[in-house]
DNA sequence: AGTCAATTTCTAGTTAACTAGATAATATGG
DNA sequence: CCATATTATCTAGTTAACTAGAAATTGACT
């Protein structure tokens, strides 16, 4: 059996999350379009089945048609939920729960422009003042 | 065709990396024994099995054996290769590449203590020292 | 040399993720 | 009301990841 990695989205799963995140609710053609422009190119049945798996996995829901034939689709879940556990997912797995050794990892790999590192200082001293009391 | 999503190791090739980054080489019996007290029991076979097509895809090497006839395996690939790797994948795929979002997202998921507050707060100091030269 | 136990090789099966065609159903414009 | 284009349903196929048994091989010990 191929055991599920984990609870959260798969990578198309996500990528059609991302799409509704921006604009919900969208029709089959919506997301399809959407994905194309994102470079996915896929058939529209295909989006279909992914669709469908997502609302058995309570990921989206679909919404019945308002005027013509087509369903519309809407996420159930919130970014930042998917992007926290996700997150929290690496940082168990790959890291061993360490936080500290993910932000220092996280310096070696994506460059910080000055504002991003001040605005990260200040972040840290508000941390370190709500940890002291 | 289930597309991969990376070129990074999966759940079980990391566990195995994992066992053998920290005692190398290693035969199939410890490291089947070492997966065993981690909680992954796997027949022997099955471990010979995942080791194989870990040597296909140039993530560990297969050893002759010293004086039995057990082949030995160590890792060809780091550590902070793999997990710097992952990290990025991760960034640029949840969060569209924003390492700034990760770290927000980092103080929600993961508690940190002062100690470990403080030395990040070093090390964005001296990231900002060197960004301003 | 012969047996025994460990190890490897070969083969095969399951599931999730992904892909999409053939066919059926149905709005909607004329 | 009918043709047509759009949409949905049903079905099916591929691949990677994972799992492991049966059989073959071979080191080791007496």
């Amino acid at each position: 059996m191929a055991r599920p990695s984990s609870e959260y989205p798969t990578e198309l799963e996500l990528q059609i999350l991302k799409v509704l995140w921006d604009a919900q609710p969208m029709t089959v053609r919506e997301v399809r379009d959407a994905l194309e422009q994102s470079g996915r190119d896929l058939a529209h049945t295909t989006v279909i089945t992914i669709l469908s798996t997502m609302v058995d996995k309570g990921q989206i829901e679909k919404l019945e048609p308002l005027q013509g034939k087509a369903f519309r689709f809407s996420p159930l879940i919130g970014r930042e939920d998917v992007s926290k556990g996700m997150l929290g997912d690496l940082v168990d797995r790959v890291f061993d729960g360490s936080a500290e050794a993910v932000m220092l990892s996280l310096f070696d790999v994506k460059e910080l422009n000055e504002d991003e590192l001040d605005s990260l200082r200040k972040l840290i001293n508000k941390k370190m003042r709500e940890s002291k009391s």
